[in-house]
RNA sequence: GGGCGGUUAGCUCAGUGGUAGAGCACUUCGUUCACACCGAAGGGGUCACAGGUUCAAAUCCUGUACCGCCCACCA
């Protein structure tokens, strides 16, 4: 296509530069990020001088493909990585992928049942090949779509949590654990998934209320002295009953208590027991005990020392315990035993009730709580020097908020049950001799050493997922081996996740970090924000309210997504998308793209220099002082987390300030061979330094332009350049305010001839004003299209007004609608009036003058005094159309 | 039950004591030789509510309402 260009005289020539007047995105996009990863730029700098930065990815899961959230957390971390590169720093992003045990075993298992198959029926060493297969296929998905996000991640130092290696240092931590103490196996009440047929821990079950019934039993005292009633919402779990419990204060029971009970269908004697428990405000004030199917129940057992008959099977069926209701399911068995007992006349009551239940986040089911032999990790051993460090500052959060509920859940940490009930994940490197002894070794061999006896078996159970990601920071590095890049890496820098994994995971990494590394595992935590929906609900696949990241970047271009996502990145808690707003980036990429095409159209090679140019105007003095300025918010901003007000720093300077205004300003300039090449040098100083900033939220677009910059010492890639350096000496205060007050005057004008229907844009032929314009009549000129600029107040009928105590005139024919501008200068007036009664109140107050700063007083003055001196002038002019 | 966040223009959000801001949307005007994915000028807000502190409150304090999130063993 033909665009103009200037030759060395000045004259004007068409020249096909190659660039079009829209930016494309899918052309740019995976270009550099091809000719990146071929520079080996994703690599660190080997140089050991430089200062390191480093992070160890949040690994995604292999179970599906990048939501929203991952668009934000990714690119999060490339664009720190990217920064502290620009920086000067030798940057490593490890990327990586989880094995994620229960959710990667459920999707292979839905495989299976869609096939007519199940993990039982492959047996273990099967299905586990199975999920390897699937691991491969799905793994790729991922990091294909990382890349197609832009993330700088170094993938030839890429971790599996199950990789030979990896999993040799989760079964180190494990043995050694096991050694000194702090794993130990136990009988305790689980949370048990009864579809997924494992143990979850706490943190991954969900709370919630249905409506149900409160079922009132009768249990008759042994002795024929009529009964005790006690209330309950799962009635089934009485025939696994072992006592009933009432509270010592209560008076009820006070002469009962040891009493024995006749246990209704079971026809068993159960004692009356004394226990802090029950609350007797709460229904009979009597509860029935279950100490295998409920925490508190088994609190009590241990306490009475009473049985602990398990009634329910792993999938929640009843057990031989539960005599003719033995094989039902729980909730079959719910109903007949409910008849059962209204026909057996022990049945007092059923109310309508709110039961509070616990659901396994997974796969959804009601959790069944189940007496059962676990591997359980002693946390608050673990957790005290954690508490220390982050109370000492060694590790900060971003929102600080978190902090404090971090350190909260820290302190009321509990025992962390480690063993699931899987097949995939790490198989517990535990060996039982004959007499069962637990003997924890790497292997079948080593254990017989350890032990000094045969071995008839390993435990079945793998560890929960989190125990190997817990790891993640040092073991990705080559942790137990002193490897140079855990030497050199580690701790890292920065952690940046999801909110909802703090507990899960951060606690976890804190913890093996100080245990098994001495040390922090990173310096920063940045928990982002949720991404929800344009209308603020949660996206999710299932409900149909998910948008795909991908689908985005087709449209609308990655760096665009980015920009969305990171320019509303705070310490806000949840960020609203809206694909809206995509466009709006993307409009900011053409921008950004047409300006530096603009500039390159204007550029004379030859005539770029180094080095400033001596002559610098007002204008180029004011747009290099807000480059100075912007530089330094978009530095902070960045250092800060406060990614949002990096980037609102970043388009203010370019849309409002570069394009609007400086590059508007400076055309008659870079039209004449004899002054553009001052504006010249600004330009691409000003684009140079802007792509940089800009770079680390939008990689593609600054690269790719800045490839364009015909610039002397120019890097090979944007991504490896250095961050700019504005010298303090571009600080021009004062030229600075007197260009914004030449701008607002500009402003002014326009409105003025606005306000008597003149055409923007269309020259008039002449203007007057009063005042210092600093010699930026050109400026006012140019920017109000005005042929001819003249100072003084012209005798002819002119429309007036007064902005920055600079007055405008222009003079008009008999064409102006006299009325629509006298009713106009009518409402400029009451309005101005109106605001000049409430400052004169404020000043007439004595308080105000004596208490206030004198600074404020002193500017209110000036304000009332230039308010008066415009309402004069008001006046003046409404009289004058009178 | 406890804790945390939010409530500012039609929408999405900045704004931590000194005359209410941005982007989008809206109205009017305009294709000017970077860009119509553009430019110019406008309209639009008792800053959720009620008290309090202060010369001065969107901003600080107390309470209330609504929305969201997290934690919690009441059968």
């Amino acid at each position: 296509m033909a665009i103009p260009f200037h030759d060395m005289e000045g004259r004007r020539h068409n020249m096909d530069n190659g660039m079009p007047t829209r930016y494309d995105a899918s052309q740019s996009e995976a270009k550099w990020y091809e000719a990146w990863e071929q520079a080996g730029l994703f690599q660190p700098d080997p140089d050991p001088g430089k200062p390191v930065y480093s992070i160890t990815i949040p690994p995604p899961n292999i179970t599906g493909s990048l939501h929203m959230g991952h668009a934000l957390c990714y690119p999060l971390q490339d664009l720190l990585g990217r920064y502290r590169r620009l920086r000067g720093d030798s940057v490593l992003i490890l990327p990586g992928q989880d094995h994620a045990g229960i959710a990667t075993q459920s999707v292979v298992e839905k495989q299976l049942r869609k096939e007519g198959t199940s993990g039982a029926q492959l047996g273990r060493e099967a299905f586990v090949e199975r999920v390897w297969e699937w691991r491969k296929d799905s793994g790729d998905t991922i990091l294909q779509q990382l890349r197609r996000l832009g993330c700088a991640f170094d993938w030839s130092r890429q971790r599996f949590t199950l990789d030979d290696k990896y999993a040799e240092a989760v079964l180190k931590v494990f043995i050694d654990w096991f050694d000194r103490g702090l794993i130990f196996r136990g009988k305790r009440v689980v949370n048990w998934d009864p579809v997924l047929q494992t143990s979850v821990s706490d943190i991954e079950t969900e709370r919630k209320t249905v409506k149900g019934k409160l079922t009132y039993i009768r249990y008759p005292y042994a002795d024929g002295s009529g009964h005790i009633v006690i209330a309950t919402t799962r009635p089934e779990t009485m025939l696994a009953d072992v006592a009933v419990a009432v509270h010592p204060s209560d008076e009820r029971y006070k002469d009962k208590v040891g009493k024995m009970l006749i246990l209704p269908l079971m026809k068993r004697e159960i004692p009356l027991v004394a226990d802090m428990y029950p609350d007797p405000a709460f229904g009979s004030g009597a509860v029935k005990i279950t100490p295998a199917h409920d925490a508190n129940d088994y609190q009590v057992g241990v306490r009475h020392n009473l049985p602990m008959p398990v009634l329910l099977d792993e999938r929640a069926r009843i057990t031989e315990e539960g005599g003719i209701y033995a094989g039902l399911d729980r909730l079959e068995a719910r109903k007949r035993i409910v008849a059962d007992l209204e026909e057996q006349g022990f049945l007092e009551k059923i109310e309508d009730y709110e039961i509070p239940i616990v659901v396994s986040e997974r796969s959804g089911e009601v959790i069944e709580p189940l007496l059962s032999e676990q591997w359980f990790c002693d946390q608050p051993k673990l957790a005290e020097p954690i508490i220390n460090a982050v109370k000492n500052g060694e590790v900060h959060f971003h929102p600080e908020r978190y902090e404090r509920i971090f350190l909260e859940w820290m302190e009321n940490i509990r025992e962390w049950c480690v063993s699931r009930q899987l097949w995939w994940g790490h198989r517990i490197p535990i060996y039982f001799t004959e007499d069962g002894t637990p003997v924890a070794a790497l292997n079948w061999e080593e254990a017989e050493k350890k032990a000094g006896a045969k071995i008839v078996r390993q435990e079945d159970d793998v560890l929960d997922t989190w125990f190997s990601s817990g790891l993640w920071p040092f073991a990705t590095l080559g942790w137990p081996e002193q490897t140079e890049d855990l030497k050199r890496f580690y701790p890292t820098s920065t952690l940046i996740t999801d909110r909802n994994i703090i507990n899960l995971w951060v606690a976890r990494m804190m913890m093996m970090g100080y245990d098994l590394m001495g040390e922090k595992p990173f310096s920063d935590v940045m928990i982002y924000a949720t991404v929800l929906t344009h209308d603020g609900k949660r996206m999710s696949k299932s409900l149909g309210t998910g948008v795909d990241p991908m689908t985005i970047i087709d449209t609308l271009g990655a760096d665009a997504l980015r920009y969305t996502l990171l320019s509303q990145t705070g310490d806000n808690q949840d960020l609203r998308y809206s694909e809206r707003r995509t466009e709006d980036a993307r409009n900011f990429c053409n921008k950004i793209w047409n300006a530096t095409r603009f500039v390159l159209m204007n550029v004379v090679p030859s005539s770029v220099k180094a080095s400033p140019p001596a002559n610098l105007e007002a204008s180029d003095k004011w747009l290099l002082s807000r480059l100075h300025l912007t530089e330094r918010k978009v530095r902070e901003a960045y250092d800060n987390y406060d990614i949002q007000s990096a980037c609102q720093a970043l388009f203010h300077f370019f849309w409002g300030e570069l394009c609007d205004w400086y590059i508007e300003i400076s055309k008659p300039r870079l039209n004449d061979p004899a002054t553009r090449e001052t504006p010249q040098w600004v330009l691409l100083t000003a684009i140079e330094a802007f792509l940089k900033m800009m770079h680390p939220v939008m990689p593609h677009i600054t690269e790719e332009l800045y490839q364009h910059l015909p610039i002397e010492g120019k890097s090979d890639f944007l991504m490896s350049a250095d961050w700019p350096r504005i010298a303090d000496s571009f600080s021009f205060e004062e030229e600075e305010a007197q260009m914004e007050r030449v701008f607002e005057v500009t402003r002014g004008l326009r409105a003025l001839r606005a306000s008597i229907d003149l055409t923007p844009m269309k020259p008039i032929p002449v203007a007057y004003y009063q005042g210092d314009l600093y010699g930026a009549e050109q400026v006012l000129s140019s920017q109000a299209w005005v042929q001819e600029l003249r100072q003084g107040k012209p005798a002819e009928r002119t429309v007036s007004s007064t902005v920055a105590g600079i007055d405008l005139h222009i003079p008009i024919g008999d064409l102006v609608d006299l009325d629509k501008l006298n009713s106009n200068l009518g409402k400029d007036l009451a309005k101005l009036s109106d605001e000049h009664a409430k400052l004169k109140l404020r000043l007439d107050n004595p308080q105000f003058v004596e208490r206030a700063k004198p600074e404020i007083v002193e500017r209110e003055r000036a304000t009332l005094e230039d308010m008066e001196s415009r309402m004069t002038k008001l006046k003046e002019r409404i009289d004058l159309f009178k």
